[in-house]
RNA sequence: GGCCUCAUCGUCUAACGGCUAGGACACAUCCCUUUCACGGAUGAAAUCGGGGUUCGAUUCCCCGUGGGGUCACCA
């Protein structure tokens, strides 16, 4: 431990679902307030409702932050301090701060609950981003702190595990505000320090509304499979409700860790838009190593093509083809879904009149072309075809006869598209023999015009 | 409904009380170009309404309006 005081935060999750974007974003400013302030990031798992937490829904919670690059300098799970809980419980019954109930519950069985003596007062706070905020606890009644000494509710567990572990900064969303005045109250009790609050605005599904499932929220660990980058999510779901100032929006996890500052956070929701998700995706897919984008992006394509690619000893020059055409991995796979890829495998099956390029007057120009070009990419040795050579063999004759009565009947007779990478590009990718065989093709298919 | 809270382009946002309210995403047009993609340029697009304070209000105050959150023996 540090001996300097310092900054003590936490995420605090309930195993009880997949989380999506705007659970993950407390997780992210918490996380970078910490690190920015080298301090301490506790994650905390609130699994005091035994019934509806689950290990699965833990397991992801671990796994996503881990995946996102969120490191945390110590884990628990509240359901391991019951212990502690039963003796704070009595405590407070002993103070006569709180007291046992017996109430009936809808089962018809009598508990023995325990309730929290209110005194009834005004609670001030200072929240770091919204600044002061005033509630009368009056309404709240005598509220129930655990329904046994030793099974403690939210309230009492929550001010209890940030009172043990020194947690003196709680970053949490804007739903929170209305519990703090009690747990305030529960702080006092205690005899504890008050933590600064800092409440975040929520992340908002399209209609403003909190963003939840039912309104199609997806859960963070799905953009993994879905190949978006790490990186991108964490540097977009930073951007939601809090900026730099300046007109950089890009940012690494250093960076943001470097820049991050709650009095740079909005006060208002944000609407989690996907739109711009995939273009922070893009910038940093920009950004990624060739090795890295080969290695994530070669498994977004069937095992079929990838067995393809890998006979052909093309598989890097084909992924790096794609590399500037698409904004999540996943669109890899979309792509040669479509048939995008088809070209690459085998010759297209395409009408004639494709061939000829959309300005000239008639197909006869067309093969009168794509004979030139045949002549042209003929000479190239087969040792020294790549699709710098046959650009070199074909463009003076290109620039000559005008660059698209050439040049899209070349590229047609390759891929047999309206839309894809140059043709240079494709007769690299096919090599020597199968070009010339798909501008034979080609010609053959224009023999009577 | 009570309580709390928020309010700048469609969305994310910038603007010591002071230039023509700036940028990004998306959109449109144009350029580059054999096509697509990339890239470049341009454009359309906002201060919720009403009162104050002030020489001057996006900014400060009040009242509306609208949105959101929350009101458990869940967290």
């Amino acid at each position: 431990m540090k001996i300097k005081p310092q900054v003590v935060t936490r995420f605090a999750p309930s195993p009880t679902g997949l989380f999506h974007a705007g659970t993950y974003r407390t997780a992210v400013f918490a996380y970078l307030f910490a690190r920015h302030h080298e301090g301490t990031f506790i994650l905390r798992i609130e699994d005091t409702d035994r019934i509806r937490s689950k290990k699965v829904y833990e397991d992801n919670i671990l796994e996503t932050m881990s995946w996102l690059g969120l490191s945390y300098d110590y884990l628990h799970r509240q359901s391991e301090w019951v212990k502690e809980h039963e003796s704070i419980i009595k405590n407070l019954v002993n103070r006569n701060q709180a007291y046992v109930s017996p109430e009936k519950g809808e089962d018809g069985v009598t508990r023995e609950l325990v309730r929290f003596r209110n005194q009834n007062k005004v609670v001030t706070f200072t929240d770091a981003i919204r600044g002061p905020i005033t509630m009368n606890t009056t309404d709240l009644g005598d509220f129930v702190i655990a329904k046994s000494f030793t099974e403690p509710l939210f309230h009492l567990t929550v001010v209890a595990d940030d009172a043990l572990t020194g947690v003196n900064h709680v970053i949490r969303g804007d739903d929170h505000i209305s519990n703090t005045p009690r747990q305030i109250l529960i702080y006092e009790a205690l005899g504890a320090t008050i933590p600064t609050y800092a409440h975040l605005p929520l992340v908002l599904a399209p209609d403003r509304s909190k963003l939840s499932k039912r309104k199609g929220a997806r859960a963070v660990s799905e953009y993994r499979d879905l190949g978006f980058l790490p990186e991108a999510l964490l540097n977009y779901i930073a951007s939601l409700g809090w900026n730099t100032g300046g007109v950089e929006e890009i940012f690494s996890k250093e960076e943001l860790v470097e820049r991050f500052s709650l009095d740079q956070v909005q006060k208002s929701g944000a609407i989690f838009d996907e739109v711009k998700l995939r273009w922070f995706n893009r910038e940093h897919l920009k950004k990624i190593s060739s090795d890295r984008f080969i290695a994530e992006g070669l498994p977004f394509l069937s095992k079929r093509m990838q067995g393809i690619l890998k006979e052909s000893g093309q598989t890097e020059v084909i992924l790096s083809l794609l590399r500037e055409r698409i904004e999540t991995y996943d669109d890899i796979r979309a792509l040669e879904e479509s048939g995008e890829l088809e070209y690459l495998v085998e010759a297209p099956i395409y009408e004639a009149e494709k061939l000829k390029w959309k300005q000239d007057p008639d197909l006869a120009v067309t093969k009168t072309h794509l004979e030139a070009t045949l002549g042209a990419v003929s000479k190239i040795p087969e040792g020294t075809w790549t699709k710098e050579s046959v650009r070199e063999a074909v463009w003076s004759y290109a620039e000559a006869a005008g660059k698209g009565s050439v040049l899209w009947p070349f590229r047609f007779a390759l891929t047999g598209k309206d839309k894809s990478p140059d043709p240079f590009e494709v007769a690299g990718i096919l090599g020597k023999d199968e070009t010339i065989r798909r501008i034979h093709t080609a010609i053959s298919k224009l023999a009577h015009a």
